[in-house]
DNA sequence: CTTGAACAGCTAATTACATCA
DNA sequence: GATGATGTAATTAGCTGTTCA
């Protein structure tokens, strides 16, 4: 590589180390490149030996040694005023505008550059937050409709436990009744009564509880329930499968609680 | 047309300094 | 005055795309 170009282009950052040079004095040489450098400087300006051209030189010197000599400046709050418009205009920066800027601001093209760099990182990184921000947001929305959902679950579970349970006491007493009825003895029913029962216009007057269950049980299953089975609920039936579909959500617990299906 | 060197410009990470509490 | 935190200008390494011989 051209010593020469290297030093005096001040438009890439690989090969740019005057600016660093002049403020750091000697301890801000390059290790890459500080050979070179140091031995180009020697013979001449030992403070500031690489600029552009001597009008460059001339400006730098104004610039810098009218405020602070040898310490990084802050750009002055008008500078970076319209560096700021420039940015919100279109935050990258072509050449020609990069001149122009740095002919405005009276900087080096490669601060301007430099300032534009550190704009954009520094934008992505407000970006990054505002995005953290947004999805820490959804996130809490979503895991608050998750509790209430939650919550609403629990509730409907409770529900259908008592009223399971409702259901379980109703059977045993129908089925208690039904024994009694097909008991004489116990109840002191003549032979002759049965007789006439069991022979009347065919069918049995013994009722089925789980049919008399099955017939009165919209009015105590909450809505959206529908018995698909008998009362038994501890009945394990090939059919639990069929009925997962409706809940899969049920776990093994769930299924002592019956048949029911989320319609 | 392909290839490789040179170069410009970018990002990401880091350093060095200024400023402020 | 010393010190740690923070903001920012500048540097560095690595990558990609373009140009040109």
């Amino acid at each position: 590589m051209d010593p020469a170009r290297l030093i005096f282009d001040s438009s890439s950052s690989h090969r740019y180390h005057g600016q660093r040079m002049l403020l750091l004095g000697s301890g801000g040489v390059s290790p890459v490149f500080g050979g070179a450098i140091s031995s180009l400087a020697e013979g001449a300006n030992k403070r500031r030996p690489f600029f552009t051209s001597p009008d460059e030189i001339l400006e730098e010197e104004y610039y810098y040694d009218e405020q602070l000599p040898e310490k990084k400046r802050r750009l002055m709050p008008d500078q970076v005023h319209l560096l700021e418009r420039s940015f919100e205009a279109e935050n990258k920066l072509e050449p020609e505008r990069k001149s122009e800027l740095a002919r405005k601001l009276g900087l080096q093209p490669r601060q301007v550059a430099v300032w534009f760099q550190n704009r954009r990182a520094r934008w992505k990184a407000k970006q990054l937050e505002h995005d953290f921000d947004r999805l820490k947001s959804s996130y809490n929305s979503l895991l608050s409709d998750h509790d209430s959902l939650l919550k609403e679950n629990d509730g409907l579970r409770s529900q259908v436990i008592s009223l399971t349970e409702k259901l379980q006491s109703k059977a045993a007493a129908l089925t208690a009744a039904a024994a009694s009825v097909n008991d004489p003895a116990s109840l002191g029913v003549p032979k002759k009564a049965e007789d006439r029962l069991s022979t009347g216009s065919g069918g049995s007057a013994v009722v089925d509880a789980n049919q008399l269950l099955h017939s009165s049980e919209e009015s105590c299953l909450p809505d959206g329930y529908h018995s698909m089975g008998p009362v038994d609920v501890r009945v394990h039936s090939e059919e639990d499968d069929a009925s997962d579909e409706g809940c899969n959500y049920y776990s093994e617990e769930d299924a002592q609680l019956g048949w029911w299906v989320w319609n």
